[in-house]
DNA sequence: TTTTATTTGTCCGTATGTATA
DNA sequence: GTATACATACGGACAAATAAA
């Protein structure tokens, strides 16, 4: 089989002359399962980017000289994996490899974006006080009904959606946060501001979901698309709780990483 | 308002003659979150079991002495949170809880589901000699093509599918692993039995799927339920790759537990 | 608005090599 | 050795979605 770059394109080379049992079995390695490695390294070395269309199913077929059928089976263990997204009446589509985001002790996310050499962007979509909910007391250790600051964002990497989540503070103990955090933008500076030098990650909390009317709209995922649903408690060096995060991230733009 | 449980059944309670506005404000909580809250801990408290039909919304509404809108409003924040389960035309039920799925150093299914006190089952679908693709190889540090032993595996808890996973290991090192895993049901005894110890998790990628077909059916779960898919390498004390593996987790049975 | 071409998705079938009982 | 089941590969036809004429 002949590399994808160099591939004549009306295929008549001797590939085509060698019986099908023989070329399947002359690495040991299934016809499809070469031909996705192949398109794979592809993507991988940039000749086919982010984005970019590949050759339609009957191209590819030519190229690669073998059966449609076969080229449909290399493309669905790529779409498996979230390499490659078919859509039907367009094309076959690079899809953006996911942003690796390491859930750490010290998890901010804009070190994390602009560590991937992405333009982090975020703003805050709406802010109140209202009462904790059983889930909130419980996780920031106060009373049910306990006040505390609500702050929706949306946060965003080259300008694309990532995550839309709301942070909870207790609003004993940051009173005013929305204001604070709609003048810097950024939780760290938050804190800072009330006077906290440093915050950790303790426990974290991964599930899925899929994408509501809602979230389709605010992180711009088609309806069904699947969902990382991420819950979070962060606390100061003494352990004790300042911060709750529920977030729910696109997961065809994130993949999650915990090193141990 | 009245507690769930002990709720009168033609409510004419004096909840009623309360203008709605000032019962909102009474305890400065909305009325559908104190709702949501109640049946929540109805739940937890073991009065509504997993599995369990909550009353129709116009009976609930009866109950708490509100609008059906309002009760509509509590149930979607819990069917937001994975708490139950509505069935247009059925009704409205209980979801087990997830299970926490701990992510550390050392990952080990049976012992994790068994400290929750479920029943560990787990079985092989499938075993083969096959050539590693890119990815696998680039895990497990071999080069491209190297024979590996693939174990596909399915993984439940009190008889209900967790996850389905495929573990990857060099068949070099480990020849005939399929018949060993086969006859001790256990990857650490099937190390064991090639004079491995100990070994750990370095890194653990996680991102979320839609089921397949293939997914439903092996899973048991509805086609288009969310899945968390798990990637993950096992190396030795030496930090030597010895096994890698791509779980498809039933998200709205588990949910992944990362302490920091 | 309708038509037409392109592209992916699904179904039918056939043949062959491999692994298992 | 035989029979069976399964994965792989090929060939064809049509449906469904999309985009452009």
């Amino acid at each position: 089989m002949m590399k994808f770059a160099d591939m004549p394109r009306p295929a008549t080379s001797a590939a085509l002359r060698v019986p099908a049992r023989d070329r399947a079995l002359l690495a040991g390695v299934s016809l499809w399962r070469r031909i996705a490695d192949e398109i794979e390294q592809s993507i991988a070395g940039g000749t086919l980017p982010p984005g970019a269309q590949l050759p339609g199913e009957i191209e590819l077929a030519q190229r690669f000289a073998v059966n449609r059928h076969t080229v449909r089976r290399a493309l669905a263990a790529l779409t498996e994996q979230g390499i490659v997204r078919a859509e039907r009446g367009r094309g076959t589509f690079v899809e953006a490899p996911r942003l690796s985001y390491p859930i750490r002790r010290r998890t901010r996310f804009s070190e994390i974006v602009g560590h991937a050499g992405r333009a982090v962007g975020g703003r805050l979509i709406g802010s109140a006080v209202e009462a904790a909910d059983a889930e909130v007391a419980r996780r920031l250790t106060l009373e049910t009904a306990a006040p505390v600051v609500r702050l929706d964002l949306l946060r965003e990497a080259d300008g694309v959606p990532l995550c839309a989540g709301t942070t909870w503070l207790p609003a004993a103990r940051f009173p005013d946060a929305a204001r604070i955090y709609a003048a810097s933008n950024s939780i760290t500076r938050l804190l800072a501001y009330f006077g906290i030098r440093d915050y950790a990650r303790t426990q974290t909390h991964i599930t899925a979901a899929i994408a509501t009317a809602t979230d389709a709209a605010s992180l711009q995922v088609a309806l069904g698309r699947p969902l990382l649903i991420v819950d979070s408690v962060d606390v100061n060096l003494d352990r004790v709780p300042l911060l709750t995060t529920r977030a729910r991230f696109a997961a065809d733009r994130v993949a999650l990483v915990v090193e141990t």
